[in-house]
DNA sequence: CATCATGATGATAATGATTATCATTATCCA
DNA sequence: TGGATAATGATAATCATTATCATCATGATG
């Protein structure tokens, strides 16, 4: 069973940090890359279960956040609503169009748009780290 | 004393759906309109203390939503933070370059970001209503 | 102007998401 | 293999926001 990209970079990072490999990183790391959607910490867990026997909400909370900080996970939060998760495979950025009747995230990306904000706040004396860009309205199946 | 003219359409919209005028609602509009910085319920809720004796925080609060409801008020979150709300006047729109190191809010609109965005969206056969744009970085003064 | 139906308020409890705590278990280096 | 200690899982705590409800205030009515 040899390991993906992305498990490598978990691998690295956590025997950086001085922390230890679990049975349970590796399920939450597996089960986030293996989504199709942006998921909840709630979904994961429901996935996770029936994976790994016993597994705990808290434990799934904690290492979607310790993946967030090793640039594997990026959060997407909406108003007061849990937070999703997806996967990030390595420093590629998008952004959201998110449906406001069916919840669908829809992702895109445009250079120009990167650089016009680059330029925005250079032009305020303003040193950009990251982003984040949502057009809330209406899909095309819901219009 | 003569209304502003928030004050005016605050008592349009109170009159068409059946609301009350009531002296919160006043002193609550007038001083988000007075604040200078994007302000919490809480910090709204102590300024107005001094000028309405006996006020609750929970009537900031409910009316802060109110006022989001007839577009005088516009709502900031960032990420589990407190909500922090800004006047609103008339249609125009902006949005935010925020510095990580003071908090700092900078406010920015170019027409050209606008543009694209409408037409990212409408490639994607998306009708946007609204969208949001935060640049987090460090700002000028904490370079 | 007095009445009164009902919306608004203020104190407080409830809610919901996320984080902290802590006893127990599992990891992994010497 | 033993042992220091990180990680886990169950649960409590926290924090922002909303709901509840008794009481008060508004404003339409006559
Ligand atoms: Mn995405
Ligand atoms: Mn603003
Ligand atoms: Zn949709
Ligand atoms: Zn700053």
């Amino acid at each position: 069973m040899t390991d993906s990209q992305p498990m490598a970079a978990f691998r690295l990072h956590i025997a950086k940090k001085g922390l230890r490999h679990t049975k349970q990183r590796e399920e939450i790391l597996s089960a986030l890359f293996s989504s199709k959607k942006h998921v909840t910490a709630e979904e994961l867990f429901d996935i996770l279960r029936s994976k790994v026997a016993g597994i705990g909400y808290a434990t799934v909370q904690r290492n979607l956040n310790l993946l967030r900080e090793c640039g594997l996970a990026e959060e997407v939060k909406i108003g007061n609503q849990k937070a999703r998760y997806e996967p990030k495979r390595g420093k590629e950025h998008h952004d959201h169009l998110i449906c406001l009747k069916c919840g669908r995230f829809i992702e895109v990306n445009d250079p120009r748009l990167e650089k016009l904000q680059d330029g925005l706040a250079k032009a305020n004396g303003f040193a950009p780290l990251r982003h984040k860009l949502e057009i809330y309205g209406t899909c095309a199946k819901c219009a």
